[in-house]
DNA sequence: GCTGTCCTTCTTGACGGTCA
DNA sequence: TGACCGTCAAGAAGGACAGC
């Protein structure tokens, strides 16, 4: 959730507590919200939560767990409510997020790392072998000189919208009718990738080698299966919760429901079903030999269960070229 | 074995916020 | 104001699997 996005989703939030208590919509909700998400919201936790006696807003969302509050006879079930455009429980975070929540102690950050072993000086030479810059890319006392020299290089090998680099380069190197240029440029791109790649694995083992801590470890897991999947939010939730969240989950109290922004359908999610035999031994960052990507486990070397995995990728441009991310994604149970 | 569909994974562009 | 960063969400790639 992006922070421009927050004031629509928090109006929306208010008026779906008042549409599931039967009272009149507020007209400043109303414009500021989206009532239609609210009424299907409202709509399935009325049908979710028959006997309850009021639903409350929890206030500023990062004062306590849940957005709304259903409150019933039995006790209280907390309510995050996402509204997301397309399916999927996933978050995309900032690069450094693993070290950055402390779970590795004492291993240098990603970012760090790549200084470290003169990744950018090794991609500066890759990119500095190419002679057919147009005039226009800005020097190299400009960090955005990578990406205007790689966004050349992807122009100069013509790889269409969503088309996956590497695999044009390789269709260039392939192809006999294909200029010197084209192939420098496509050679010049798959060597970019290549260093990507090995920088990478050395960073796996790097994190290989340093400590982790395992109850960061399933604090972090815990808030991301929860759908708190933004950096602020982790960072309010994460020192002081992981005990409130598992009380929760015991005792079947959260829910995470999700509303499409475009067709209005609510799923519902129960984060003990997707924890459900968990039971938090041995929890660990599983990082492979060969892959982008690391795992957090937990269980038994014979009972291992995977909670999350986490991509290490680049965005823009091409891997290894501009904005270093992570993409987080809580596999189906 | 082929084909179509669904789902997960991977890659990307866009955009708002921050800061010098 | 521009450069850079963090975040969101869309779409492509490719694997799994069911139906024929």
């Amino acid at each position: 959730m992006g922070k421009h996005e927050r004031g629509w989703v928090e109006a929306t939030e208010k008026l779906t507590a008042r549409l599931a208590n039967g009272a009149e919509p507020d007209d400043d909700l109303t414009e500021a919200g989206r009532p239609d998400l609210a009424e299907a919201l409202a709509d399935r936790l009325r049908s979710d939560f028959p006997d309850r006696t009021t639903m409350r807003h929890a206030g500023n969302s990062y004062d306590s767990l849940g957005d709304l509050v259903v409150e019933s006879a039995d006790g209280e079930t907390f309510v995050e409510a996402k509204f997301v455009a397309s399916g999927g429980t996933r978050a995309n975070l900032g690069q450094d997020t693993l070290t950055d929540f402390g779970l590795f102690v004492d291993a240098t950050a990603w970012s760090d790392f790549r200084e470290e072993i003169g990744f950018p000086e090794d991609r500066e030479a890759l990119l500095r072998e190419f002679d057919d810059y147009p005039d226009d890319v800005r020097d190299w006392s400009y960090k955005s000189a990578v990406y205007d020299r790689a966004k050349h290089l992807k122009n100069a090998i013509d790889v269409s919208r969503g088309q996956n680099t590497g695999s044009r380069a390789d269709e260039v190197l392939a192809d006999p009718n294909a200029s010197e240029t084209e192939r420098e440029a496509a050679r010049i791109v798959n060597g970019i990738l290549e260093l990507d790649r090995e920088e990478k694995l050395a960073y796996f083992d790097h994190l290989r080698a340093a400590e982790q801590d395992p109850r960061a470890i399933e604090t972090f897991a815990h808030l991301i299966v929860c759908g708190y999947h933004t950096a602020d939010a982790l960072r309010e939730h994460f020192d002081a919760d992981l005990d409130e969240i598992k009380r929760l989950i015991e005792t079947d109290a959260y829910r995470l429901y999700e509303v499409n922004k475009n067709t209005g359908s609510v799923t519902v999610e129960n984060p003990a079903d997707l924890l459900a035999g968990f039971e938090w031994e041995d929890t660990r960052v599983e990082i492979p030999e060969d892959g982008t990507s690391v795992s957090v486990v937990t269980g038994p070397p014979d009972d291992r269960r995977r909670v999350l995995n986490i991509a290490y990728n680049w965005k823009n441009k091409f891997q290894g070229i501009q904005t270093p991310s992570m993409n987080v994604f809580v596999p189906e149970a």
